[in-house]
DNA sequence: TTTATTTACGCAATCGTTCCCGAGAACGAT
DNA sequence: ATCGTTCTCGGGAACGATTGCGTAAATAAA
């Protein structure tokens, strides 16, 4: 089942004239006459002429498209900030190809070299949970890719990267839950080697001690798959519950975290914010008609996906190689509302 | 900033063959000797050979890429349906673009035409709400282009679709709000013009009518943009409350529309379901966990994205022009929570 | 030994487009 | 009349890969 289309030979043809003519006219060309460019264009509109952009990829070795590798789509950050990257790919004329590593490593070495394999101009990227190796993004920096990282970022990959200011999400985040009187706070995190979790827990450590709070260990529990396989969440809060020093506020450190554990305290038949108050990173738009509504520490995404997008195709579109890379850090905003004050 | 491929030239000129030998040696071609092979195969993954995609594009008029239009990428129905493409197109190695119309006309013409232009293979698309004319659909249809439609589908485009049984799921919750002693049942829609409006809104109807209640024009209220717009629900939601008859129960058709009523219900301070019920179309993971837990009716989203890619790539790969088109009609559940029950 | 067959490879066209050259015509300048 | 310009246009290579066809050498059959 084909798909015949018309080609600047057909147009060739039909005015008797050559491909390079028709080429030029349709490309405006000082050298060709007024009378054959309108004759050229009239029959192009005629025939319903379309460039076929493929056969202009391989000359041009670019293909006007750029690839975006999440963990997953399904996602409302996420799903955010890929609707922040169609924006602007749509208006400067680029498609955007998406994959989902899953948070699967394996899965974002194939989505990339898969990628990098159909010629995209430009890879987005958020690195997935099991991503501890970064020779496959390293590699395929190094051969001249463009590259941005966003979210899930690493120091050791020198590119544009977007992010928010992590730290400083957590830490006014713990700061509410302090002013409101709770002192014992525990996080409930993703995977350790993840920048955010890191950035988000110092956050959430340097508030408690400048509060003079004392920090515990067991009060930091980790999610491997942050919030991807919810019993991984049931478990992790249920250890956090059976503490002796039972904790009496939670923050947590990405979206699917913050539900997860509401949904667990829910099903424990705990009163939010009375028996434990929790706080969490969360970008649904439903959080706010929860029980209770959520205290929230807000992303813009779709702002990152905007920034990630404009920074990678300044790389794509540059003429030199670029040396110079810049960290843009946004700034996340803590939306108040009833699970995490004191009543 | 360029990114130098290896080419078949490559291995071709440093082994001193002809093009021809190494692509039909990479092919594993019966012409070409065992050693020829090796040597080739050996030289290809020294210099880490990978064959352009765009180059084959080229020759071969496709490009294993296919396309999806929707309306909006951040929404959790369409998220879900995009995660079961992409899960479907990745086994089979294909890419996904995707792209939004925003709900606006003018925008999924020129999606699907930048589309088509950029030689995806086939294309998966749910309508925009402003969508009334078809031809862009049907031309692009007649000129060969695979097509399948999803959720917003159109019975004048002959080809593959992918919803779910809408008024089955609309005529259970509407039975589901009778057995439960709600009388006054209202209906809150999108446009009036999409397919889904229709047959979710006839559901709503020959229940009432099944259970002999009568049925005001009164009591459904559409909203063009379908929740994309939330001051369009809010002032829908608030002409029914001030409706004489005021109704006990509101049934919504879409996941916006839903979240959006809820909002406005919860805004004005009613207590529902005691003042008045809710049930609607969601697909949001979160929708136990408002307040109210909500009653749902749920799209199995991902299925649907599945079944669409399949049948898409079904059209793709078939060597003759398919004449028989199939409608796939997968079963909405209806999750029932506390939203919609009588205390 | 001659002829037929197989083996193993190269040449060149092709996909759609751009662009470097070259070339013919018209024109003004010498 | 001759030369140099300018204006228009066509020929053909190139992008990377595949593939039908041709062909030389090696082998088998006569």
């Amino acid at each position: 089942m084909k798909f015949e289309a018309v080609t600047i030979k057909d147009i060739a043809k039909a005015l008797g004239l050559s491909t390079s003519t028709v080429s030029r006219a349709l490309r405006d060309s000082h050298e060709i006459s007024a009378e054959t460019k309108q004759l050229v264009l009239e029959c192009a509109e005629k025939l319903n002429y379309r460039p076929n952009p493929i056969a202009l990829s391989l000359k041009e070795k670019r293909s006007r498209s750029i690839g975006v590798v999440v963990c997953e789509i399904a996602n409302t950050f996420f799903s955010q900030v890929i609707n922040g990257i169609e924006s602007i790919a749509y208006d400067r004329g680029y498609n955007v190809i998406v994959s989902q590593s899953r948070e699967s490593y394996e899965r974002e070495v194939i989505d990339l070299q898969f990628l990098a394999s159909r010629s995209v101009d430009g890879v987005i990227i958020s690195l997935s949970t099991e991503t501890t190796d970064l020779t496959h993004i390293k590699a395929l920096h190094a051969r001249g890719m463009p590259i941005v990282l966003f979210d899930r970022i690493h120091d050791d990959i020198d590119t544009h990267k977007v992010i928010v200011d992590n730290y400083r999400g957590t830490y006014e985040a713990t700061e509410h839950l302090i002013k409101n009187g709770f002192k014992r706070i525990a996080a409930l995190a993703g995977s350790e080697f993840l920048s955010i979790t890191a950035e988000r827990l110092a956050g959430y450590h340097d508030a408690l001690k400048a509060h003079n709070i004392s920090y515990s260990k067991e009060y930091v529990q980790h999610c491997f798959y942050g919030g991807m396989v919810f019993s991984e969440v049931e478990e992790a809060v249920n250890k956090l519950l059976t503490l002796k020093q039972k904790p009496d506020a939670i923050i947590t450190t990405s979206d699917k975290l913050t539900t997860g554990c509401l949904k667990t305290l829910k099903r424990r038949g705990l009163d939010i914010p009375k028996d434990i108050a929790l706080i969490g990173f969360s970008n649904s738009d439903i959080a706010e008609l929860v029980d209770p509504p959520l205290t929230v520490i807000r992303q813009p995404a779709e702002e990152m996906g905007r920034a990630a997008t404009e920074l990678l195709l300044q790389l794509v579109e540059s003429k030199r190689p670029v040396k110079e890379f810049e960290k843009r850090v946004l700034t996340p905003e803590l939306l108040i509302r009833g699970s995490a004050i004191k009543l």
